[in-house]
DNA sequence: AGCACGCCGACT
DNA sequence: GTCGGCGTGCTC
């Protein structure tokens, strides 16, 4: 019998299998999946066992299996496969690959600990009769025979609570015996007293059409405005697939800020749900797999690694948030849990459903050509109505010399304090220092190939395009109004904090943003704070736009609506959307109407008058049109490839290597563009030259960029890094 | 990745 | 004469 394994290093030039003799001792213990110890070279080291075989692989003499590391099944076929398929995928090597779907005490490593945790439980360790007779005939052993007293009882408690010299001697003389009964670190139960609430007509139809896929593998998009109630059909689609004796799994793109939603699954699912995301210890992790090894769990709740969790038996997959960019991992391997969830999805033969009030483009078209089922949820739950939203020109207001808050916002959130109403207010902080933009009337300089903002570049004082390498100097004067106001873009939380302090002197401020959140659980005290209505107004950057629900806020307002328009990237205008609409839905859940200022320098701006009117499909259609027109996702795939390099003249000269390699390798309907500089050109003194490959259908795409990806194993001082499908480019 | 092997330059 | 620099190549 012969193991295929994989070696714990990571390195390109030792990315295969290695095959090892299962000595006879082992023979029937070792299975694919489990982790061993082997002699490689002249050390032991590490490795996965992932396939046993008969077959001699080569002629030469095969070294031996040395032992066991963990005997249990690490990998399921199932993990297997999904391995094999994340290196297609990114590129990645195999043992990245299954390194990466592992939690970190099962991850490869020399030293690991055991983390499980154990309460000592005592019990009997005799028959009753010969504990009657002992109490009988050791009337002075006072506390002894009060433990044993217990026991006769309660047959089972804790050994700590009764610790004592007694209780050893009773351990010692095997009256009494320890039994060490796993505990796990986070416990929830079900809330008994918990009425779900009605489904709305709606709502059942959603929950309904969903359903009728159960056993089948097809994806559907759940479209539902802000506040249309998806968790509430995503809690019932779980209820159904459990009671058919299947598993759930449900990703969330963070689940510090999504608390709100854990908590509803353990008031209604109490102990079967199981958390994963990167907040909980080690200890936790190790806990919440085990749960899940040992078959008490139906519902997993995650963040994107999550959707390697080996849960058997999956009857749905549910990615809530959907168009949320923490699906896409951006250090390698660069997965996105979509792509994973439809592999599960085949592989179980399961519905996969993709919730979000303002779906990707991707998804969307793909939802309108048939991929995808569509199912749509045009209302909010109860009475409240969706909110009111006013743009705010802000360079009116610059002229009134109310830079920051406009008379507008300023009026309203004076109201709201006299009625004692809560107030969200977002500033917009993504887009800073990138960029410039005219003080005065907010023109921004722009590609007039990639429609995308330039990049200032100080050092050379030039404004350049990193998608195409177009050039210019940066001039004196704003284009559009002639005011010598070009200037990059910035405010900061605090500062705001101290104007609204200023400004609203009775008001009690809360900020939260990077800085005020850095502690474990702070986000938590901050959000039920101002829920208990103990602060007036919420300060923040985009991470109070999720997931949140403050019924007694019924103004939101946005500082700054640009800030993220501006960012040099094709999606900044879909991320604007998402993050606005998204902001807008704070307010006004309850049965108070909200409202909604956004303040910006482009009034007239397409994105901000959809958000304004609420209108995904006006957005949709608008930037499609923009996307076709520039060859942009959905109409194009991308790939996007950095040449890396401490050496500038090495990094330039090898990334136009690249450049020429695609150019010879790939379809000719393949678009390739660049080299260029990257977006982030200088990163602690390596230089990152940037080549972007557009395509409809390639097939000689991942040849030819796994063949890439090999020429530069061999190259000294350079690296490549490439990412299909990138968030950013 | 980690280690042995190997082929040149400056020391006790 | 020898020690040690790191470039090259191999690991089932």
């Amino acid at each position: 019998m012969i193991a295929e394994v994989l070696v714990e290093y990571n390195a390109k030039s030792i990315d295969k299998s290695f095959f090892y003799l299962i000595p006879s001792s082992l023979k029937n213990k070792i299975t694919k999946g489990m982790k061993v110890k082997v002699p490689f070279g002249n050390k032991l080291i590490n490795g996965f066992v992932i396939n046993i075989t008969n077959e001699q692989p080569h002629n030469y003499e095969l070294k031996s299996i040395d032992s066991i590391v963990d005997d249990f099944l690490i990998l399921n076929d199932e993990l297997l496969l999904i391995g094999n398929y994340l290196q297609e995928k990114t590129l990645c090597t195999k043992i990245t690959a299954y390194q990466t779907m592992l939690p970190s005490n099962l991850k490869i490593k020399d030293k690991h600990h055991n983390l499980i945790k154990y309460d000592i439980y005592i019990s009997l360790n005799s028959s009753v009769e010969q504990v009657r007779s002992f109490i009988n005939n050791n009337k002075r052993k006072i506390k002894q025979n009060e433990i044993l007293t217990i026991l006769l009882q309660k047959k089972q408690v804790l050994k700590k609570d009764y610790a004592s010299n007694a209780l050893n001697e009773l351990i010692k003389n095997k009256l009494v015996k320890e039994e060490y009964i796993q505990k796990y670190r986070l416990e929830h139960h079900k809330n008994q007293d918990l009425i779900p609430p009605k489904l709305t007509i709606e709502q059942e139809k959603a929950v309904n059409k969903i359903y009728s896929y159960a056993n089948k593998s097809k994806t559907i998009l759940l479209h539902g405005v802000t506040g249309s109630g998806k968790t509430e059909v995503y809690m019932n689609l779980i209820e159904k697939v459990i009671k058919d004796g299947r598993n759930c799994l449900l990703l969330i793109p963070e689940i510090t800020l999504t608390a709100q939603i854990v908590n509803r699954f353990y008031d209604r699912f109490g102990n079967i749900v199981a958390i994963f995301h990167s907040a909980l210890s080690d200890g936790e992790k190790q806990d919440e797999y085990q749960k899940i090894l040992n078959n008490q769990i139906k519902i997993v709740i995650g963040t994107r690694s999550a959707i390697f969790t080996p849960l058997t038996n999956i009857g749905i997959i549910i990615i809530d948030e959907e168009h949320s960019e923490t699906y896409k991992q951006d250090s390698n391997p660069r997965y996105h849990a979509l792509d994973i969830a439809i592999f599960r999805s085949n592989y179980h033969n399961c519905p996969l459903v993709l919730g979000s009030a303002t779906p990707s483009l991707e998804t969307m078209a793909r939802a309108k050509k048939g991929v995808y089922e569509l199912v749509t949820l045009n209302n909010r739950v109860g009475i409240s109505s969706l909110p009111n939203i006013t743009l705010v020109d802000m360079s009116l207001e610059m002229r009134k010399r109310n830079p920051i808050i406009s008379s507008i916002l300023k009026e309203k959130i004076i109201d709201r304090l006299n009625k004692k109403e809560q107030i969200i207010l977002l500033l917009n902080r993504r887009g800073y220092s990138t960029t410039i933009s005219c003080q005065n009337c907010g023109y921004v300089y722009k590609c007039p190939h990639c429609d995308i903002s330039l990049t200032y570049h100080k050092s050379s004082n030039n404004l350049r395009c990193h998608y195409c390498g177009y050039t210019i100097l940066k001039p004196l004067k704003c284009p559009s109004c002639h005011e010598e106001a070009l200037n990059y873009l910035g405010l900061g939380t605090e500062k705001l904090e101290n104007e609204l302090v200023k400004m609203f002197p009775t008001a009690r401020v809360v900020r939260m943003d990077t800085d005020t959140t850095s502690q474990k659980g702070s986000h938590e005290k901050i959000i039920t704070k101002f829920k208990n209505q103990e602060y007036d107004i919420l300060l923040g950057t985009q991470m109070i736009s999720k997931g949140l629900d403050f019924p007694n806020a019924t103004l939101a307002g946005i500082i700054n609506g640009d800030a993220s328009l501006n960012i040099p990237d094709f999606r900044s205008s879909e991320r604007t959307f998402s993050l606005l609409t998204q902001a807008a839905g704070r307010a006004g859940r309850a049965n108070v109407p909200g409202e909604v200022i956004i303040q910006t320098y482009n009034p007239n701006n397409y994105t901000l008058n959809c958000v304004k009117n609420q209108n995904y499909e006006q957005f949709y259609n608008y930037e499609m049109k923009i996307r076709k027109k520039l060859s942009y996702p959905p109409y194009y795939y991308l790939v996007s490839i950095k040449v890396i390099s401490k050496d500038y003249e090495l990094a330039q000269k090898e990334s136009q290597h690249v450049a020429n390699y695609l150019q010879n390798h790939l379809e000719n309907t393949t678009i390739i563009l660049g080299p260029t500089t990257a977006a982030i050109f200088r990163k602690n003194n390596t230089y990152r030259f940037q080549i972007l490959i557009k395509y409809k259908y390639d097939s000689k795409l991942y040849k030819t960029l796994k063949e890439l990806d090999n020429i530069f194993v061999y190259l000294k001082n350079v690296y490549i890094e490439i990412d299909l499908n990138p968030n950013n480019i």
